[in-house]
DNA sequence: GATGAATGAGGATTCATTCAT
DNA sequence: AATGAATGAATCCTCATTCAT
């Protein structure tokens, strides 16, 4: 059947995408997006040059993919991790927890990704290739705030939202890079820092 | 005079290697150290690309200097901030005030800094450019609450320290983006998470 | 076919190889090494820099791999020019015209060679470039020496064709420069020159 | 007096001159003519660039200046060495010695000089630094010969003469790269190459 | 005369991208 | 669809030479 070979070619072409996307994110994370050629990603893909071309109109293209990637692998890591309904009767501490380990269990596991989402080193146009992401996670918090304290003015919580995050996101290099005692004392500041700034918002309720 | 001669070669090769710094940190902040070429912060500062090379001895040389250098005035606009001696009889809150409104004053006066010193974009070398700038104002911080709160293990007192700067570290590039009301309202969320995440510390004394 | 192909890939290979080395040769033997730029020789060879370095992995190695080249196609005009077994019936100078003769029919064939080869004008590894093709030809006529003069101790055989590869190399240039009835003297010179020197020795036998 | 200080001045100038031939001999020697910059030159020499043009308009001209130097120098050491109105009287082998031994002692007191001598490795202009220095010893030589072997006709002569320069500077190199018994040793042959090319026409007389 | 900072053209090499097969 | 050879613009850096002091 055509539409069998059909399905079978685009199966085909989706792992190729993710072949390409895996060897970027390894060499990103290794040696930066600038020093990174497309030739290498080509060659660590196990393709070539030309190939490569069939699915990425350029570097750029597969910076993006990449972080689109990275985002929705990070969306379903953290989304599956607790149930929203039941967010209102967590105490904020353990709130904290569902949120936050999820978090780092993905970037200990994608060490990659925070290199590239961290990342300045990007041309002008995926400069902000973490900016979906932060959004992402940032909407998931400020549902969260907004079902616990309905009564806090929208900006407020967005904005408290966004800078929850910005403070998981500056603590996840160190908490990546560490590992055993140093990275659960880390990862014990982080959640310090995020209760400290939350509690009094959360208090409100 | 051969020395009057001497002493204002010397003054012109600073201002010239100043010039080269000034270039290299706009054209860094614009475009990324990779893709701003020798020849660009030379175009920009005003002189050959030979010239260039009598002052740094490659591209590395001059990231790093620049580094150093924004180091050094950073410490001197914040060192000279507020009086050491004095942090005992401060308010938390005035004393988060005397500590991150200088490091704002100075990274929005120098809008480039943050992006170079955020900067995982550079060689290796240099990599880790932001490091003593974030070690010298965490140092301070450790100072201060070494000072305030003498009972404080010497290396609980140095993660929170950490913890803050990357904190504010964190809060640095919306804040020096924004301006008007839209900075003061990020100014106070960075004032009230740092209260958040101190407070407690704080208390101990 | 694949193989069909992938034969003809392999022989355009070869000729690009060739059509750098020959661009090179002419180029090196024009201006000297250091004054022949990569970027004239793949103009020269008709292709762009990129692709000589596809084959090259720096200007040296080309250098290099054109000395090699010249050493196994002036072994191969000399090597086949006589038979070395009967190498005792000759008269000294039939012996020396066999071997001197092809020497110059391939120099003045090859005119840019001596001047690669005789050449210090190279980096370092390449330095002596001439010395395998010196060591070839002396090899072949210590070769001849052993077996015209089996008494003959190999230290003084081997310097014996030292002293005489150089002096056909000190020949060489005026012998290309010249021609017609100069370069016959010039070349009835050289075998005097070679006579006088290697008569004694052979008469040992 | 105005007169004296001119003499002053022009001496002063001559040693200039001297230390720059003396320093980009040595750096001739070391790395090449390609590879020695006239900055470097200048730094060996004890002066600035500037300086060092005031005395030769372009790095060729001191290439030039300095080969007419070395055969100067050459000349001066070769010519003081034996009484040219006696060679009419001394053997052979006692003639060869005369003039082979101090162009030796020569070439091993400038290791520099075989080095720029012999070199292929000049601009076009200089290429044949070594022309003057050849000419020179060719034409004592020839007039050796000439009041050797009187019947001898002038272009016979003064091709004889040509070779047996060719033949000394051929085997210069390895001498003066050798010492002790390699270098006694490598000297012998090269006389007996000399004594057997030249001995023929010698018996003519 | 001397200085040495300044120049800028030029050279080796890399790499994103294209295209004939 | 895939290949990989080919491209050539762009990069970092050097160095012969000039010129203001």
């Amino acid at each position: 059947m055509t539409e069998a070979r059909a399905v079978k070619r685009q199966a085909r072409g989706r792992q190729r995408m993710t072949d390409i996307l895996d060897a970027a994110l390894a060499l990103f994370a290794e040696n930066g997006y600038e020093r990174t050629s497309t030739n290498a990603i080509a060659a660590r893909a196990g393709m070539s040059p030309g190939s490569l071309y069939q699915f990425f109109p350029n570097k750029e293209a597969i910076a993006e993919a990449l972080s689109g990637h990275l985002v929705e692998r990070m969306r379903a890591a953290h989304g599956s991790a607790f149930d929203p309904s039941r967010v209102t009767d967590l105490a904020l501490d353990e709130l904290i927890d569902r949120i936050v380990d999820p978090l780092i269990a993905f970037n200990v596991a994608h060490p990659g990704a925070k290199a590239l989402l961290a990342n300045t080193d990007l041309p002008a146009s995926s400069r902000d290739a973490a900016r979906p992401l932060h959004e992402a996670v940032a909407g998931r918090v400020a549902a969260i705030l907004a079902a616990r304290v309905p009564s806090l003015p929208a900006a407020e919580r967005d904005l408290a939202a966004m800078v929850a995050v910005r403070i998981v996101a500056a603590m996840m290099p160190p908490i990546v890079a560490a590992d055993g005692d140093q990275r659960r004392a880390l990862t014990a500041e982080l959640k310090k820092a995020l209760h400290g700034y939350i509690a009094p918002l959360d208090a409100r309720r």
